[in-house]
RNA sequence: GGUCGGAUGGCCGAGAGGCGAGGCAAGGGACUGCAAAUCCCUCUACACGGGUUCAAAUCCCGUUCCGACCUCCA
């Protein structure tokens, strides 16, 4: 039995997972900035760290899994004035596009998932903390700065030096003790939103509501900290710098998902809605999107493309209709199983892609297993398969991927196609092939596939077209 | 300029000193009245130049190209 090794950027390798408390594990992953409509990049963290999560539930850890909402920053800011609305609507409005996009893609929601505004009280606690032990400072202007320069360690995770970082650009250089010092909470500007503190009234900085939301639902120290590479530097090193500087162990480990790319280049603004999670699943299905998202290693760059989407979905298509076969043989679901082959490649820093080579071998034995109608090695297959994509969120009996309220008309239309069928059927015994083929061609326009199996005809619901 | 990652067949994507992952596409075959589905077979690789080694896609050095974060310049 292999057990569960994952890479951690701070250390650069791989090695032994080990929670800090034994059958437990706290994971805090930095969710979105709700500013805008969630893209194929965003999501590709979420599904990442879904499937991390799925495994350590299924090696039987018990996962507190919490991933936060940045509901108040500059970008939105702007975004509220661009958009005339007031900021709160701003912020609601793509947080429920980002859970619409998490829900479709089948991304399990987080144990809590807490908002930055939310958590104003437990930021002012914690800056109090560090000002009192001397890490940060007011310097009376309504700005809380980080000393950076009293930190035991920084940069660790980035491995840059400090010296050679320019100062940030994001607050008045005049009341900074340093200039590589970071804004913890900003002083409040007329017209912006802003909370009261000791130290004047303001919001809170991009870095601080994570280290307090992390300390708020996971304690001193966690298991592990996820997000995409972008955050590695500036906002996670600012984070250790402030959680370590309150006196905790924090994260004891940090992963970080790559990106999704499109044309070489990291996915931004300036390649228009194309790419928007709504606009791709007008051509792929949830479940489909997801197969792709995930059939990547997290740590590899994925270079998007609508062809390569279209082809990993027609493979998906192939895995789902060999399911969907077994289970009309088997008469029932396949009960999901774990493979050996599963659990080595999943417990190898979450090899994805080796996992997927075991499923298409499981695949080609459960297919010829129908053809010669050997039911205990389809089931042996389907089994596989099924629990493999369970823990890649992809399995496509899980409930969360079936049309609801559809049961009731799915029988009319069998019947109904059923009727059609047996015309055909009484057509090609007496060599009708014209009339049998009439039938067949009408049922394909309206969208019904029919394959002739050896359990005879069987019809199926195309699927969404590719464009 | 600093830090870091990458370059694998028509395409997507693993692997990381010795046996050519896997998928998609393509070609051939089996099955089929014809299809579809499925199965079988075939094909095409490790950016470039050196080096280490019995053996390099994998390690080392250099080069080119691509990308990320932070900068710089504009």
């Amino acid at each position: 039995m292999s057990s569960l090794s994952l890479y951690d950027t701070l250390t650069r390798t791989t090695s032994a997972f080990v929670p800090l408390k034994a059958g437990e594990v706290g994971i805090y992953l930095c969710g979105a900035t709700v500013q805008a409509p969630p893209h194929i990049g965003h999501v590709r963290s979420g599904v990442n760290f879904d499937i991390l999560r799925r495994w350590l539930t299924k090696s039987g850890y018990n996962v507190t899994f919490i991933r936060n909402v940045t509901d108040i920053d500059d970008k939105i800011l702007h975004k509220a004035v661009h958009e005339e609305s007031p900021w709160w609507a701003v912020a609601m409005k793509y947080e429920r596009a980002f859970s619409d996009a998490y829900a479709a893609l089948n991304v399990q929601p987080p144990t809590y998932e807490p908002r930055a505004t939310g958590h104003i009280t437990q930021m002012i606690e914690l800056m109090a903390s560090l000002i009192e032990r001397g890490a940060a400072y007011a310097p009376g202007n309504g700005d809380v700065y980080l000393e950076v320069r009293k930190l035991n360690s920084y940069l660790t995770l980035s491995r840059q030096k400090l010296d050679d970082l320019q100062p940030a650009a994001d607050a008045d250089e005049t009341f900074k003790k340093d200039p590589r010092d970071f804004a913890l909470w900003k002083a409040a500007k007329p017209g912006d939103p802003s909370w009261p503190t000791p130290w004047g009234s303001g919001r809170p900085g991009w870095h601080l509501e994570c280290s307090a939301m992390a300390y708020a639902y996971l304690g001193e120290s966690f298991d592990i900290h996820g997000g995409g590479l972008d955050l590695i530097f500036p906002h996670h090193e600012n984070e250790i710098a402030q959680s370590e500087a309150a006196g905790f162990a924090f994260s004891k480990r940090w992963m970080h998902n790559a990106w999704v790319t499109a044309s070489g280049e990291k996915m931004s603004k300036s390649l228009g809605n194309s790419l928007q999670v709504a606009e791709l699943l007008k051509t792929v299905r949830g479940i489909e999107l997801r197969w792709y998202l995930g059939s990547a290693h997290y740590r590899s760059m994925l270079e998007f493309s609508h062809e390569a989407l279209a082809e990993s979905a027609t493979a998906f298509r192939r895995i789902e209709g060999f399911l969907t076969r077994a289970t009309e043989i088997l008469g029932t679901a396949p009960t999901p199983v774990i493979s050996q082959g599963f659990t080595d490649a999943m417990n190898d820093d979450l090899a994805v892609p080796t996992a997927l080579a075991g499923i298409s071998e499981a695949l080609r034995l459960g297919n010829s297993a129908i053809t010669s109608g050997d039911k205990s090695v389809i089931a042996t297959s389907a089994s596989e398969i099924r629990g493999a994509l369970e823990v890649l969120g992809c399995d496509p009996l899980d409930p969360a991927f079936t049309v609801s309220g559809g049961a009731d008309l799915t029988d009319a239309l069998d019947g109904v196609i059923q009727l059609a069928l047996a015309q055909r059927t009484a057509a090609r015994e007496r060599k009708d092939f014209a009339s049998s083929d009439q039938i067949r061609d009408g049922l394909t326009a309206l969208g019904i596939n029919i394959e002739d199996t050896a359990q005879g005809p069987r019809w199926s619901i195309s699927q969404i077209s590719e464009k």
